[in-house]
DNA sequence: CAACCTGTTCGCCA
DNA sequence: ATGGCGAACAGGTT
């Protein structure tokens, strides 16, 4: 499920691990996930060092160790991590396993799609320190999704949200929350709006993800009935704002929900 | 049983 | 070169 404020919550999973000594790392090196992660040198590496900090950034994770080590983690489609008090073996999908002195810090993924990074050094290495800026930052402008727009003025709406690069964290229920508060139809290409639409799609990036943000990010919280979230999912739902129908049919290859009637 | 899936990356084409 | 699209990845769920 992970977009932006759940990979913040993800992150908050590890937090019994802070200022703890990692005894063991256990590692199924088959799976997908680790096939940019120099697996040998982490389990070699890794057990001797203590968890320090951790952060999150759009969909992407670093925990960071000391003496200086960092492990990156993405968790792709269904990644999850969790602080097990019981030894998660029984668990076939717990791919990376770190054994605390009590507990176990578990990154699981059945579906593989999710990334494994790691790297010893003093400082933050390339693949976190390049990242685009966020979307809540000072540096993410209105400039800077003019650009984009410009850029990228012949894809959906749908699409150019979900590009990491400018919008990191956004995924397909964010996405499909953000057009719906912006009033615009995913459809809609980037080059046809005018610049109160850009505006719009500006202000409401920032309120979903603030929101989302303060609602899971903490505390796995439900959104109001107001938002599209709580309709999305099935075929037949209604318009929080309309009560009209809502339509869920595939754009820029994903599924997508709007509303005809108030987004044009 | 078949279709579907909250993500990314690759190859192909314009 | 760059932008845009569709397939592929793998396994669980509906």
């Amino acid at each position: 499920m992970p977009e932006l404020a759940e990979v913040e919550y993800y992150r908050k999973q590890w937090n019994p691990g802070l200022g703890k000594t990692i005894k063991a790392v256990r590692i199924n090196s088959r799976v997908r996930d680790f096939r940019d992660c120099p697996v040998k040198e982490m389990v070699r590496r890794l057990p001797g060092r203590r968890l320090e900090a951790s952060q999150a950034h759009g969909k992407q994770m670093v925990f960071q160790f000391e003496p200086g080590a960092w492990l990156g983690v993405h968790l792709g489609m269904t990644g999850k991590l969790r602080f097990s008090a019981a030894d998660p073996l029984p668990d076939p999908h717990a791919h990376l396993v770190l054994a605390l002195p009590a507990g176990w810090l578990v990154f699981s993924d059945p579906r593989q799609f999710g990334k494994i990074l790691f790297e010893v050094s003093v400082h933050p290495p390339h693949w976190w320190t390049r990242l685009p800026p966020e979307i809540l930052s000072r540096d993410f402008t209105l400039r800077r999704l003019k650009a984009a727009v410009k850029r990228h003025r012949n894809t959906s709406l749908k699409s150019f949200l979900l590009m990491q690069r400018y919008f990191p964290g956004v995924g397909n229920w964010m996405a499909d929350e953000i057009l719906w508060r912006a009033r615009l139809d995913p459809r809609r290409t980037p080059g046809s709006l005018d610049d109160g639409e850009i505006k719009a799609l500006f202000q409401r990036l920032r309120w979903v993800c603030r929101q989302s943000l303060r609602i899971v990010g903490d505390h796995w919280g439900e959104f109001p009935e107001s938002w599209l979230f709580r309709r999305r999912w099935k075929g037949g739902g209604a318009c929080p704002k309309t009560r009209g129908p809502l339509v869920r049919e595939p754009v820029g290859g994903r599924t997508t929900c709007w509303s005809p009637q108030w987004q044009k």
